[in-house]
DNA sequence: CGCGACGTTGATTTGCCTCAACGATTGTGG
DNA sequence: CCACAATCGTTGAGGCAAATCAACGTCGCG
C-alpha cells in the first residue's frame, strides 16, 4: 500500500481488499505545473482533488480592488476542492492554482458518487474529515476577532510550520487578514526582541 | 410524521419506515429557558443538538476583554453544537445560550454512534450538511476579507431576515465583526438614503 | 545582464474602536 | 400599578491598528 489517500481512509474507516481496489481505481493522478489552474472562478469543479506532493493556493478575486484573497493553502495530504460548486456542479467563485509543481489524485462528480454508492463506508470517511475541517474554520473566524495581526502571525507560526516554509509572505498575510507591508512590519518588531 | 428532524433528514436520504423510527427513538426532547446555557466553556458537549424551535448564540469568550464573540447563532431547523468537543467529547472553548425559550432534540455520543452503525445513511446525511455548513463558512470568512461593515450588514440582512428579526443588534454587530456602536451609525445612515 | 517576483521601509490616511454618557423600553418586585 | 433597574440602542469625542501609496532594495532565473 502506497496510496496515501487510501492511508488517510484507512485512518478512519475500514475497508476490504476488494474495497481498496475498487477505490483505488476511481482515482487518477495529475501533475500541476507552477502557475497552472486547478480552477478559475465561473469554470465549474468538476473534480474533487486530494494532493500527494506539492503546494497550492485556493483565492477570491476581490472585484473592487483585483487582488487575491487567500482562502486556504492544501500541501501534501490536504484536500483542495471547491466543495460546494462540486457538490451541486456549479460554477464557482474561486480559484485554484498550484504554488509550485503539484502532484493530485482526482476523481470526477459521477464517479465520486458512485464510489459512495459502492462503498458506503466512505460516506463515514467524508463525514469525519468535514468535521475537522469545519472545527477548524470556526477556530479561524474566532481568531480572527479575537486575536491582533501579531498573535495571528504567532500562531499561525506555530500551527502551520510547514506552511510558512514554502508560501511567499504576501500570500500569508493575505490568508491572514492584513497587509503584506504590515506582516513585514510585524517581522522586523520580533527580530528585536 | 410531525419530526422536523427526520423531514430534514428525508431530504437528503432516504430511510425505511423501521429506520425511522429506529432514528426517532434515539432523539429526546429538551426545552431551554431564555439564558440557559445548553453549553458552557470548560465542559463538554455531551449531545449533538437539532433546534425545533427558538433561538440560540454560540460564542467565544475573549480573555483580554471578557466580551462575547459570536460564533454563529442557531434557530428553527439548525444545528447547535460544538462539533469538536462533541466529536472527541473533550471540553468545549464555547458556549451555546439560548435568547429565547427553545425546544431542541439532543442525542448523546454513545446514542449518536450507535444510531449511525444502525443507520448507514445518516453517514450520508450529515456529510451533505457539513459540506453545505462548510460552504457557509469559507463565504463569510472571504466576505469579511472583502467587504466593510456596512456591506457584511447589507448582506446579512438579504441573507438572513429571520435572523435579523429575532437577535438584538449588538450581537448581530459581534457577528459581523464589528462593534454595536459602528453598526448604529450604520443604519443612521441608510436612514437618510 | 535585465526583468519580474518578492520583501522592506517611510509617510500618510482611514475605517473602525473605545470610552463615556444618555434615551428608550421592558419587565419586575415591592 | 408604579418605581426602578436592566437591557438595548444611540450619539459624540478622541484615538489607534492597520491600510494605502510610493519608492526602493534584492534575489533568482530566463
Amino acid at each position: 500500500m502506497n496510496n496515501p489517500l487510501i492511508a488517510d481512509m484507512l485512518k478512519h474507516v475500514k475497508l476490504t481488499p476488494a474495497e481498496i481496489d475498487l477505490v483505488t481505481a476511481c482515482w487518477t493522478e495529475k501533475i500541476l505545473g507552477k502557475g497552472d489552474y486547478l480552477l478559475r472562478n465561473g469554470d465549474i469543479c468538476r473534480t474533487d482533488n486530494f494532493v500527494l506532493a506539492g503546494a497550492l493556493k485556493a483565492f477570491y478575486i476581490n472585484g473592487d480592488t483585483g487582488k487575491e484573497e487567500i482562502l486556504y493553502f492544501a500541501i501534501d495530504l490536504w484536500w483542495a476542492t471547491d466543495i460546494d460548486s462540486f457538490r451541486k456542479q456549479q460554477s464557482s467563485i474561486y480559484n485554484i492554482q498550484a504554488l509550485v509543481t503539484t502532484r493530485l489524485l482526482q476523481i470526477n462528480h459521477i464517479s465520486f458518487e458512485e464510489m459512495l454508492k459502492q462503498v458506503p463506508a466512505l460516506e463515514r470517511y467524508f463525514r469525519i474529515i468535514l468535521e475537522g475541517y469545519t472545527a477548524s474554520l470556526q477556530r479561524r473566524i474566532i481568531l480572527n476577532k479575537v486575536y491582533d495581526a501579531e498573535q495571528r502571525y504567532v500562531d499561525f507560526l506555530a500551527r502551520y510550520p510547514q506552511l510558512a516554509a514554502q508560501v511567499p509572505l504576501y500570500l500569508i498575510a493575505s490568508y491572514l487578514d492584513m497587509s503584506a507591508e504590515f506582516l513585514s512590519r510585524i517581522r522586523k518588531k520580533q527580530d528585536i526582541s
